[in-house]
DNA sequence: GAAAAGCCTAGAAAATTACTTGGGATTTGT
DNA sequence: ACAAATCCCAAGTAATTTTCTAGGCTTTTC
């Protein structure tokens, strides 16, 4: 029951682009080198979560990607749900493609897994770029009063 | 963001037993014939169950497997977590074998992934096979309803 | 028109999962 | 005492998935 690092990285990247909102666009190299993530990976993870609508990029010298829209407005379900396909702990219940069980007793235990996709939803539909952001925030300025003292 | 199936046939599996709970020794071909698992790779699982204290078996001809305590007290967050080892969502959340993260960055991120984790445990722990099997037992008549008109 | 970027596809390498094999050890019934 | 039924265990193989790499193409800027 791991996620991937795709969702590791996909979330270190837009969090990367959410702290640069506003600022123009970020390049590959750039985030990759910032947040520790194989370059051409990323590339990919990205090309994903533009054909999702979630970042935008700009192409040619200069260009790089953003988000498409404003931290505020962009759950980290969406950004995961996108990277990893979907969060159904089973194929039974995944959404996208499900996978049609034969015996009745998997029935009883779909429902266990039907139940856990909606819990996990739940929790990362809750939570913002923004809201991370902020978190961040927090917890650099914790750790920069811890120092100084 | 998956579950193997371990839990798959390790719910099916303690299912079996709680639906014969009381009646004796469940063999592993038995259940295995029943459930449609493997045979060997469902030894291996109800070795681990065992070793857990979730079930127990007798050696022997006439021997097999049994729920090591009622239905009502097992849990299946405690089958889950016994056969995947976790149901963390990153390995830096692994309460059994954490994972230290370098980056302060991650500890954001990381966040996330434990509010996951605490948000499936409570879903896996609040389910017991006693539940399941009632709901087993709703579907089966609510099914041979509709065969019958 | 050269350099700096993103775009795309195919495949290799690594890791994990799922299963198999085969040889014990124990218990029961004859 | 012995054969059959059953659990126990460790090692190895096959299949699948994840992670990463390579390399060529396109677009934009200077």
């Amino acid at each position: 029951m791991k996620f991937t690092t795709k969702s590791e990285y996909g979330l270190k990247a837009t969090m990367d682009l959410a702290e640069n909102f506003g600022r123009g666009p970020r390049t590959i190299r750039s985030i990759a080198e910032n947040q520790g993530i194989p370059e051409n990976y990323l590339e990919q993870l990205l090309s994903t979560l533009r054909r999702a609508g979630l970042v935008k990029s700009i192409r040619g010298a200069q260009g790089g990607y953003m988000l498409a829209g404003s931290p505020k407005e962009i759950t980290i379900g969406e950004i995961i749900r996108t990277l990893e396909g979907s969060v159904a702990p089973k194929n039974c219940v995944d959404d996208e493609n499900p996978e049609v069980c034969e015996r009745a007793e998997s029935c009883v235990t779909r429902m266990v897994w039907e139940r856990l996709k909606d819990s996990i939803n739940e929790v990362l539909d809750s939570i913002t770029l923004y809201d991370l952001c902020e978190e961040a925030k927090k917890m650099c300025s914790a750790n920069s009063f811890m120092y100084y003292i």
